[in-house]
DNA sequence: TATTGTTATACTCTATAACTATA
DNA sequence: TATAGTTATAGAGTATAACAATA
């Protein structure tokens, strides 16, 4: 069509390329999780460009907002991560102005984790933008599907009960 | 209990770390998603540690082996990564012996993917400690709730249909 | 001694961009 | 001009290991 060469361009991700035999992939939950998960991941990251929010940047605003003075240990528990990727994630959102690191009465080493003014009203709108983009992409579904959805997620997400 | 001060362990990761609000988080398909790929992606890994296979190189395997001939471009498209990466992911797994890069006869500039001998014998092994892995990881859904999983990720893995 | 936050460092994954040899 | 494979490079993301201040 157009004249360039270069760019790879990728497109959405194609889940299925005709042509293409996928084999037991295709029975696999393992699989249809992965496939899931990137198209969801991107699609967010591109809808929420405009504030440079991750799935894990808006995860942690969120656990934060609702749990008021958490300390970067228990974030770093929270989001599965260790204890020197919180002060990387923390350092981040502080610089975007979204939260602070607060003194802890008890505990001179510790910090409490708070939601700035400006990171209450833009979690404000950025969550209202997530929503909007989850019913986008959970468009196919109605919401008996969907709430089986979560539930089984939820299931898979629990460590094997060997 | 012991003397190791040292080590950040991390466990399995937990979905739901008590007394932790969670909030809209636990509403979001996007955020199960994430977690169950989580959670997934490390038992996998762990359980396939032995040939030091990742989903990705299991992906591989099973696409090059059903698909005779399959050059490095399209393999990047199945697997929705970019030229460059197909390369790292080839030479990775002809290092392991597990395929080779054989000469097109129409096409002096293309390879085709071949399994070696080695590559057919161990991804029959491989492929069913990946299913015995499956069946540990989704033991708590039956058959009729999997196969409803299954269908719904293959929604969600399709782009948004705006 | 143990814990909190921090830093330095490294490793993995994957992207961009340029190059080469063919087509 | 375009395409297949390749390489160099860089940027996330996250891990390990050590450290200072405090408990």
């Amino acid at each position: 069509m157009s004249t360039r060469a270069l760019k790879e361009a990728e497109g959405p991700f194609n889940p299925h390329v005709p042509g293409i035999e996928y084999g037991v992939l295709d029975t696999l939950v393992g699989y249809g999780v992965r496939r899931a998960q990137l198209a969801m991941y991107s699609v967010f990251v591109d809808a929420l460009a405009k504030w440079n929010i991750t799935p894990q940047r808006f995860s942690a605003l969120v656990i934060i907002s609702l749990n008021e003075g958490l300390t970067l240990t228990k974030l770093a528990e929270v989001l599965g991560i260790v204890r020197s990727g919180s002060v990387v994630l923390v350092d981040a959102l502080v610089e975007m102005g979204y939260i602070d690191r607060v003194e802890v009465p008890g505990d001179r080493r510790a910090y409490g984790l708070a939601l700035t003014r400006k990171g209450q009203k833009d979690l404000a709108k950025i969550t209202q933008a997530v929503l909007d983009q989850e019913a986008r992409a959970t468009a196919r579904l109605n919401a008996a599907r969907r709430k089986q959805l979560l539930e089984m997620l939820d299931l898979l997400a629990q460590p094997p009960q060997d």
